[in-house]
DNA sequence: CTTTTTATTGAATAATTTTCATCATGTTCA
DNA sequence: TGAACATGATGAAAATTATTCAATAAAAAG
């Protein structure tokens, strides 16, 4: 293994020019190194690239060879570096999403269409972490920000704010704890709670609300889609606790009713989770920014 | 411009390998290095290329970009490098061959043929020196081998001679010059000669014979292929002058009659021409050799 | 034939890559 | 939990490699 990309560049120039002189000073070299690198090239492989005594230099079969290979070669690597280029500066890039909360989709899709308009070179993806750990995934490289409810203290990995949100639970406009203030978990004990398809400790209901108390819902069963949900729960087939952000005024219409749990509401925040070595990536940045304005844009 | 070849040998080796110290092994180079060496290639880019807080070392996007043009590139280089060893080695090649003398084509394709079988990875051309000047294409690099009867004093062309032969005068059985022991110039006052197509400064004929002598033949013509010239000839269209290994046993029984140039006979050597540098090349030499066994062989 | 341009060469210098030694971190296993 | 082990990072020294400099040779141009 010998050849670097110096070479093929020297030997493209070479060929190029006609004479030592003229690529050397493209190159930004002095002859003396071209010949140098030539004979070095030369002695290496034992063989002649150029034949000396031709008015333009003229190259032999194996130098024709070389300059062939760096024609093809060095625009590959050129392309290359300046794609590196781009993606260092930002221009460039890929924005991998993965959402632990469900509902997210909602608010998320609005931001990643203003995002698009404004980095149109950044590869954007969203993963619904349906069967994954997004945070590992997330260490790992294979998510480049993760939209995460409870923050952790990470090494690597930093969680910014967006907005607060209440969860609040949704339920027929007609339904019996429609009348009450607010909702407590001894409430739902009878009740058919509809959530997302995920397992119960990465729901909030769950984890903040019942299993403190003790209590079981009577039924527990799952919609994939927000609006398949809200539909099940507006034909009375059950109750769901949602962010406040899901009930846009067409579904007060459709009839669904709001309730706060707890006196206070339960209260939560959502974060941005990147890894810290990207932190000062500027699409990065900047579609947290349009997130942090929250599904209150929309 | 910064990327060199060592730079993606190491960025496939450290993927392939998963580690550093792995691929430090296979590369022999200590680990250290592949740190420094990334982490350069890092530092101009502005870009990670691996998460370093992962098992297995893995990719970032951009360092999948650069792992992915290594795999483009290296395979590309690698071939090119052993087929210039080949080249060097001499197992692989070209051999361009120009002649001068017109009729050497008759010797010439047995011996390539016995060439191709000894080298079959060296690609051969003929090229008949009819509106070209054949040494100075040598010296350009467009041949690599002259056969020619004139050997000069160049420095950067060799002269090998190959074997010695007599030109003849060639007539029909019955012409009346076949009475004669041998020609002189001036038998040929009230001839037609034959030649190949080329300017009369390169036909012995002239040069050596007639010229001197201040004699014209009656008339001249032409014709390209031996075997036509021939025919003439026996049709008594004219006479020709050929080397002597042109008449064949098979040519003698056409009714050819062939009679020595003054009495001492017109001798000459043939001579291969190939370029000094290239003297070493094992198939040149070969070549060289299959062709002083002669038109004998045949 | 001289002048000018261009390439080669060896030695000196500059730049770079690599190694060494050490440290930091993380993993494994008792 | 802690000791042993493996892996990567880092800075300075060492080694290697590339480049320039200066002198020379060679070839084209005038």
């Amino acid at each position: 293994m010998f050849i670097e990309t110096r070479h093929l560049r020297s030997l493209q120039a070479i060929h190029a020019a006609g004479s030592l002189a003229k690529a050397a000073e493209g190159l930004h070299l002095t002859q003396s190194a071209l010949s140098h690198q030539i004979k070095a090239l030369e002695r290496y492989f034992d063989i002649a690239l150029f034949l000396r005594n031709t008015k333009p230099l003229t190259l032999t079969p194996s130098g024709h060879m070389l300059v062939h290979l760096a024609q093809q070669v060095l625009p590959q690597i050129e392309t290359a570096e300046a794609d590196l280029k781009r993606v260092a500066s930002g221009e460039a890039g890929r924005l991998h999403i993965a959402i632990e909360c469900h509902a997210c989709y909602e608010w998320l899709m609005p931001v990643l269409t203003d995002f698009r308009r404004r980095w149109p070179e950044v590869e954007v993806d969203i993963r619904l972490g349906l069967s994954f750990e997004p945070i590992p995934a997330l260490q790992r490289g294979e998510v480049d920000l993760v939209v995460s409810s409870d923050p952790l203290k990470l090494p690597d990995v930093a969680f910014a704010p967006l907005f607060d949100y209440e969860a609040r639970l949704v339920m027929a406009a007609g339904h019996p704890l429609a009348a009450r203030q607010h909702i407590l978990p001894r409430h739902l004990a009878d009740q058919t709670l509809i959530t997302y398809p995920v397992q119960r400790s990465r729901l909030d209901v769950f984890t903040r609300f019942l299993q403190p108390a003790g209590v079981e819902p009577a039924q527990w069963r799952q919609a994939e889609l927000t609006d398949v949900l809200l539909l099940l729960v507006a034909s009375n087939r059950g109750i769901a606790v949602l962010p406040d952000w899901v009930l846009t005024d067409s579904h007060q219409a459709t009839g669904l009713s709001t309730r706060p749990l707890t006196r206070r509401g339960m209260h939560g925040t959502l974060y941005a989770a990147t890894r810290r070595a990207e932190q000062g990536c500027a699409y990065l940045q900047d579609v947290i920014a349009l997130a942090q304005s929250g599904p209150g844009m929309r």
